[in-house]
DNA sequence: AGGGCAACCTGGGGGC
DNA sequence: TGCCCCCAGGTTGCCC
């Protein structure tokens, strides 16, 4: 499932095959896919033919391309979208979405996606705390990688919420890109349980947390982006598997890296958190 | 206002 | 073998 790290990989692996490239042609397969472009998919298709893609974006998990027109085409890959760059020739994946022609009459920009939770949708530019994003992604912070993210502004707003910091952790109005995994990875990291109140972490825990992330991260796209689903495959078509096994996602039952008691898993907002119960001990029932 | 949660999807896997 | 149910999970939108 693309978070961060996956998205990024796809953001640079697009980018050289893209920019500068003028669109001749947009194919919409499914209408789901182009369901956020209200306007619906003859708009999205006539709007994109003719303009130039200029530059590829990213924050947190959404992508963006800068068009010559000064819009953007904005892109969520959900959790089983792909993009891909592929010949003309090769024959149509299973669930393609979108097919993108150039004028050049190159490899084309293909959107995949199995489970139809991505899409794409074209946005008009609005200027936010500083940066240019789409309108549509204007309620995104900035994530963890961001050269502009603040680790103690961001640990503040933390500490002022009535939630448990994993809850927390996933909003992606107060810090973007983490998901499920990277949020139990940051979690383990620095040995507190999903289930803490996020008004009761200390600044050092706040902030801790937010920087293990962001070192779950790099770490992850260092070694090209983490994804144990099959369906996540980057811009060539190569699978971004994860050579370095996660700490503590997907662990249930193993031995925990650091005191060697076994993971447990425990369900969360109707999906799954792992933890080490000896390192991240749950909070005691707390009186508020 | 802000937190919580159902709904949206599909295919793989387990149970029977 | 086949059927059914469960599971995975990011975001939106609605309820409280």
């Amino acid at each position: 499932m693309p978070e961060l790290p996956e998205v990024e990989v796809v953001r640079s692996g697009v980018e050289q095959h893209v920019i500068g490239r003028t669109v001749a042609a947009v194919e919409v397969l499914h209408p789901r896919a182009v369901r956020r472009h209200v306007p619906g998919a003859a708009d999205f298709t006539g709007r994109l033919v003719g303009t130039k893609i200029m530059a590829v974006r990213r924050r947190g998990k959404y992508l963006w391309f800068d068009l010559s027109d000064g819009d953007a085409v904005l892109a969520h890959l959900g959790m089983s979208g792909q993009l891909l760059v592929q010949p003309p020739e090769v024959p149509d994946e299973r669930h393609l979405r979108v097919r993108v022609r150039f004028a050049d009459a190159g490899p084309e920009l293909r959107f995949v996606d199995q489970r139809t939770f991505g899409g794409l949708s074209l946005a008009e530019l609005v200027e936010v705390d500083g940066t240019v994003v789409p309108t549509t992604v204007a309620h995104i912070a900035r994530d963890p990688m961001d050269p502009l993210f603040d680790v103690a502004a961001t640990a503040r707003r933390l500490r002022s919420r009535r939630t448990e910091v994993k809850r927390a952790l996933l909003d992606q109005t107060l810090v973007s890109g983490i998901g499920n995994i990277y949020a139990d990875e940051a979690l383990w990291r620095v040995k507190l349980h999903g289930t803490r109140p996020a008004d009761r972490l200390t600044a050092a825990q706040a902030r801790g947390v937010l920087t293990a992330a962001a070192e779950v991260m790099a770490d992850a796209l260092r070694a090209g982006g983490t994804s144990f689903d099959a369906l996540y495959v980057n811009v060539n078509g190569e699978s971004g598997y994860f050579s370095r096994s996660l700490d503590a996602y997907g662990r249930e039952g193993e031995p925990c890296r650091r005191c060697g008691a076994p993971l447990v898993r425990e369900s969360f907002m109707n999906r799954s958190s792992f933890s080490c119960p000896s390192c991240q001990p749950k909070p005691r029932a707390l009186r508020r």
